[in-house]
DNA sequence: TAGCCGTGGGC
DNA sequence: TGCCCAAGGCT
């Protein structure tokens, strides 16, 4: 028996194992995909599954066993046509790696889905849950399968604040859901676990008079529930300053590109840079523009302010119309001077975008 | 490890 | 409106 991190007796572990079985044996949906063992059509609705609500696919997936309804089909089928059976599902990558997964199983396993982890595993597009899934829900093993739902279950039963973002949280959870399986039973055990996620302990307003777990829950017991699971907020995007100069010559402007690396790699901008510690934002512009070019220039007036917000930087963003005062730009190829109608021929971040828009409407 | 990949629904 | 969330996996 593997050992889990959560410290949960026999006891407790058959008792909540079992109950939720019984329930899901109970309550349990009628969806088109449990009227099958067919490990193909299985496999195709836990990848539509993915991140994707069940009444969105439903559809989906009798549409795809119509054109697709074996591995044979789906591996011989036009890119394009499964891609329009996919269309409107979202994360486009996953029919193609499913496909890609069904000539492996064509040509590596004899057409038949594998049935032992580390095989299943080799299955593009097949990972840790997905690989629990099929094998516990097709062919009948005792492994866990741990998606969002069970994280949250299993986090509120037993009080487990590890964070989840976290991806060696996962191994406690499968740790913990492989204990909790009734033998033989983790086909039913585990969607009975995803079930009662998705109907019973869900993120907000749990239901928990109605759960067949209650007396056994610990956030329940100490009114914690939606304390749980423990997810480590994202950090909100630093501020920053950022400061741009709008230099002209004639009609034409200063542009560079950023470096091939890092962020808005390749693209062009305005030069300038952030706003520097004890400096203001003109001097600032005055210092990046003279370490990347040897130029002086003047700041004269404030030509645009744009906001944009990126996952992990939120820039408010200044952009001064400036003189060269002293020195002269040697352009290069990621150095240009450029007519303001051809601008559209380079592409900008949103935040200069918004810039070169402006600029536009001014000539 | 963090960023990325889509879409629809709930609040 | 703007988040968060929903049966994740890949790079």
């Amino acid at each position: 028996m593997r050992r889990t991190q959560v410290d949960v007796n026999i006891q407790t572990a058959r008792a909540v194992g079992g109950k939720i079985y019984d329930w899901y044996e109970m309550v349990k949906r009628d969806l088109p995909w449990r009227r099958t063992r067919d490990p193909y059509k299985i496999w195709v609705s836990e990848v539509m599954l993915q991140q994707t609500r069940v009444e969105t696919v439903i559809p989906y997936w009798n549409r795809f066993m119509e054109l697709f309804p074996t591995i044979e089909a789906l591996a011989d089928a036009p890119e394009p046509d499964i891609l329009k059976a996919w269309e409107g599902l979202g994360y486009y990558s996953r029919v193609r790696n499913l496909q890609k997964g069904a000539q492996v199983v064509r040509e590596k396993f004899a057409g038949r889905v594998p049935d032992t982890l580390d095989e299943i595993s080799t299955l593009p597009g097949v990972g840790p849950y997905t690989a629990g899934a099929i094998l516990s829900i097709a062919y009948d093993v005792d492994v866990p399968a741990v998606d969002g739902n069970v994280f949250r279950v299993l986090s509120r039963i037993f009080l487990i604040e590890e964070d989840i973002m976290k991806p060696k949280t996962r191994r406690t959870f499968e740790g913990l859901a492989e204990f909790l399986i009734p033998t033989g039973r983790a086909a039913s055990f585990n969607q009975g676990l995803m079930e009662l996620g998705a109907t019973i302990c869900i993120p907000k307003n749990p239901r928990c008079q109605s759960c067949p777990v209650q007396e056994h829950c610990r956030a329940l017991d100490e009114g914690m529930q939606e304390a749980f699971p423990v997810k480590e907020k994202k950090k909100p995007p630093r501020p920053v300053d950022m400061t741009a100069a709008l230099l002209r010559d004639g009609d034409r402007v200063l542009i560079r590109r950023r470096p091939d690396k890092g962020l808005l790699a390749g693209m062009w901008e305005f030069p300038g840079g952030e706003r520097v510690e004890g400096l203001s934002l003109e001097e600032s512009l005055i210092t990046h523009l003279t370490e990347a070019f040897g130029v002086t220039v003047a700041p004269q007036r404030l030509f645009a302010q744009v906001q944009h917000t990126f996952s992990h930087l939120q820039w408010d963003m200044r952009v001064f119309e400036c003189a060269i005062v002293q020195g002269q730009v040697r352009e290069h190829d990621d150095l240009k001077w450029v007519a303001v109608g051809e601008l559209d021929a380079y592409t900008f971040p949103v935040a200069h975008g918004k810039v070169v828009k402006e600029l536009g409407g001014l000539v």
